[in-house]
DNA sequence: GCTATCGTTCCGTCTATCAGAACATTATCA
DNA sequence: TGATAATGTTCTGATAGACGGAACGATAGC
């Protein structure tokens, strides 16, 4: 099987290796920053700053402000983050797992997209249950107070999951985790576990059980989860129950890419 | 004065510039592709392209998929993406700006950012008048009916504009443009004239008065507007007002790079 | 089982990229 | 006001790194 290793010289084609750096760096810088400072930042020389700069410019990812003469990311990368954010179509590659899911469970599945300010409701599909518990596309489920959410932040980058930890956590139910040290070991909990319930905690008597999907390189893109009453869906779900959900979890992360390092017994289907 | 112009080869670093054909390229695509078919569309050959996909895997902007050997984008370009337009601080550039706009004309002053789904209000400054007309921070202006949206639906690409054009226009008041034919003309109005108002047609005996701001590079990256009653602001704005603005959102843009190719004169302070 | 096509790797050529120094301007300070 | 030290930009020769084309192994289609 051929691999993608082996890089003999850093990580592969070195001009585009230092562009990224370049872009990265100036992403998270407020105001602009000089040729100078940069190449220092960086650890390289000034001219070859200043090319990849002046390409950058060219190519409308960079502006450079005409009096101060300092460099700054410009508006396209958003643009660009944006149309592959509307192109990635979750939903579209686990469609299949979902159905699947749903005929083993009988649960309502959901899946949704991790976003900071909680998990976006991608696509469902119902159970075979008479009463139907479910939840709209499009809407967003809280990052406290749902299984979903509570991965994402779980997975998220420690700022972001402190600044949302200290932020206002209203109370749904009575169940509702509102302390931050409280949260906190939860998602300890959660990130070992590997996945998440939130039994009651948004709405008395309902419960969700969600595993997380990753992309290649690690990071946490989305999550799958079935839905249901807390009589099917208990605190402590079934091991059935977790077993599936997690497969299916780790066979969609294995369409993205992910090469799968947590102990999911028998991915292959 | 130092020009960036005169590209010798193409433009500039020729690796860094395949490079981002290539991102380019795979972010509108929605499955993933081949290695053959993207050196086909971009014209250039395999090797090139497998070699620019390997420092991009290695980088983690591309993933791979394991069994079908396409690539995709990752999610990591969106991150990226957001992480710049969280450091992209408008209203701190325009707030001397707006001060100054504000004792000129003595109307509310308002930024906002220009997203797909409409205007986001970034930061207010309230009139001198005593009954105060104002927006909040952080509210969606709609694209049909608000100055500060149709100025930029009139900037959006073709396809985008269409997109909102051809969705459901609600009818704010009597005086909301819900045609899109109508709409269509008003916009191709703005265009021309390089600003835009909506009096009455988001709230009856409400105006503004809004401007373009550019960045380098020529996307329009937010607006600037007056806000005020129709006694203030009428339909057809008085030649102070317009020249004020638009030379304060000249002089914003200049301080995002933008050379202002367009006729507002005197442009210094 | 043959063929077409895929992704990947190899290799010699050459050019595009690099580091360092020189240049032009502007800010800083005496 | 003049001298100095920053800045961003451009020039240069040297080289190693990126290039194109061909070959390889694996897979899918007929």
């Amino acid at each position: 099987m051929p691999q993608i290793g082996g890089a003999p010289s850093g990580d592969g084609l070195q001009a585009v290796a230092m562009a990224i750096r370049i872009l990265e760096y100036l992403a998270e810088q407020r105001g602009g920053i000089g040729v100078t400072a940069l190449a220092r930042a960086l650890g390289t020389t000034k001219s070859r700053v200043h090319r990849h700069l002046r390409t950058l410019v060219e190519t409308g990812y960079i502006v450079q402000s005409p009096e101060s003469e300092k460099y700054r990311v410009g508006s396209r990368l958003v643009t660009l983050g944006r149309t592959v954010a509307e192109n990635f179509d979750l939903s579209a590659l686990a469609r299949e797992e979902m159905r699947a899911l749903r005929d083993t469970l009988g649960q309502s599945v959901v899946i949704s997209r991790v976003e900071v300010t909680g998990a976006v409701v991608l696509a469902t599909l119902p159970g075979r249950e008479a009463i139907e518990i479910a939840v709209k596309p499009g809407s967003i489920l809280p990052p406290h107070c749902t299984a979903q959410g509570k991965l994402g932040l779980a997975h998220a980058e420690p700022a972001v999951r402190e600044r949302v930890l200290l932020s206002r956590l209203d109370m749904r139910t009575p169940h509702t985790i509102t302390s931050p040290t409280v949260l906190r070991e939860e998602l300890a909990r959660i990130l070992e576990r590997g996945w998440a319930v939130a039994p009651s905690e948004s709405l008395l008597g309902v419960n969700a059980l969600a595993a997380p999907i990753f992309e290649g390189g690690g990071g946490m893109v989305g999550a799958i989860a079935i839905l249901g009453s807390i009589q099917f869906i208990e605190a402590e779900p079934s091991a059935l129950q977790i077993r599936h959900l997690r497969q299916a979890a780790a066979r969609i992360s294995a369409q993205l890419g992910d090469v799968g390092r947590d102990g999911v017994d028998s991915l292959p289907r």
